[in-house]
DNA sequence: TTCAAATTGTTTGATGTCAAAGTAAATCGC
DNA sequence: GCGATTTACTTTGACATCAAACAATTTGAA
């Protein structure tokens, strides 16, 4: 079954078992997640020659774009790569078995350390890139730039809703 | 960092790093990204205290929902909630211990199995509904009813690519 | 009829993630 | 200064998921 029948059939019975309650924002919340699971699944097939996941992608992405050099401390690249410490400790380390990336000491703080995008990992992050950004451009490729507009104002105003419940819970 | 500040400084620094590519797309996809992960985190603290999580609730509303009396056979279920067959026995089997389904032998296919709701899986099911489909709309109380409508429209062209694509890779 | 192919659900093994505890080092307050 | 707190990363244990192999059963074609 195609997903979005899926979805107004789940909307449908929904209110024919529920008729006193609303599921049009819940139906907008389904989307969001089929929506966003099949776009990492579709990059994570694209990149997946390359023997990095979406996960590690982001490690090197995030090093590739801002590093001075391509040097950043976990602690930089987890924030930016929303992953936790333990997450973050795991993908590190399957880089630099990779070769990607290297880890040296912080010289101005030992419980630190420092993460270096090798040359062949700034490699790897600009194949990857490539990629991924076209298949992206594809995916709205029917949308004319001002339903672009529409849809990323949209979604600002979407991540705004979030952000506030996060800050206020 | 802010969610919104974040995807944009990303946006900026990969574009200073690579102007040979269009990342307006992709900015797009990492917004569904973090949309998708936090609601669907807020709607898993929203139930829980009833002690199952999200794709446990997953189940149990689609037997709610589509049940003749609450009952499915799995392979069913497992089309119905988009989750492979080994991730749904998983699921089936916490449920049962909990005492929310039953699973039944089938008399018509001996392979096969019926899985039933109980009246407690029935009333989890309903309370763990109302908070959703509540909480997700206050999640877009800001919109008016007509841009809701555009989000949804958008939303739909949306899954229609990704539909076709997955039917024509 | 009979046996190969398809279907159904479970088991197994692996993966990626997180929370919490642990280790080590830097910083802050008195 | 010196102990308590905070910070930075890693380790450990748990969990949900999937793909692939598996066992049981049904279906279908010769």
């Amino acid at each position: 079954m195609d997903h979005q029948q899926l979805i107004s059939e789940t909307l449908e019975t929904w209110s024919k078992e529920r008729p006193d309650l609303k599921f049009t924002a819940m139906g907008i919340g389904l989307k969001f997640d089929i929506i966003a699971t099949a776009t990492m699944t579709l990059a994570a097939e694209k990149i997946a020659d390359l023997g990095v996941n979406i996960g590690e992608f982001d490690v090197l992405a995030t090093l590739r774009r801002n590093g001075k050099n391509g040097v950043l401390t976990p602690t930089e690249i987890a924030s930016a790569a929303l992953v936790s410490p333990s997450g973050l400790t795991h993908r590190l380390t399957q880089l630099e078995k990779m070769g990607h990336i290297i880890r040296q000491n912080d010289p101005n703080d030992r419980r630190s350390s420092l993460v270096r995008l090798t040359p062949q990992g700034s490699k790897i992050a600009d194949i990857a890139i490539e990629r991924i950004s076209e298949h992206a451009t594809q995916q709205v490729s029917s949308f004319s730039a001002d339903e672009v507009e529409v849809l990323n104002t949209a979604l600002d105003k979407v991540l705004l809703v979030i952000s506030q419940r996060h800050t206020a819970p």
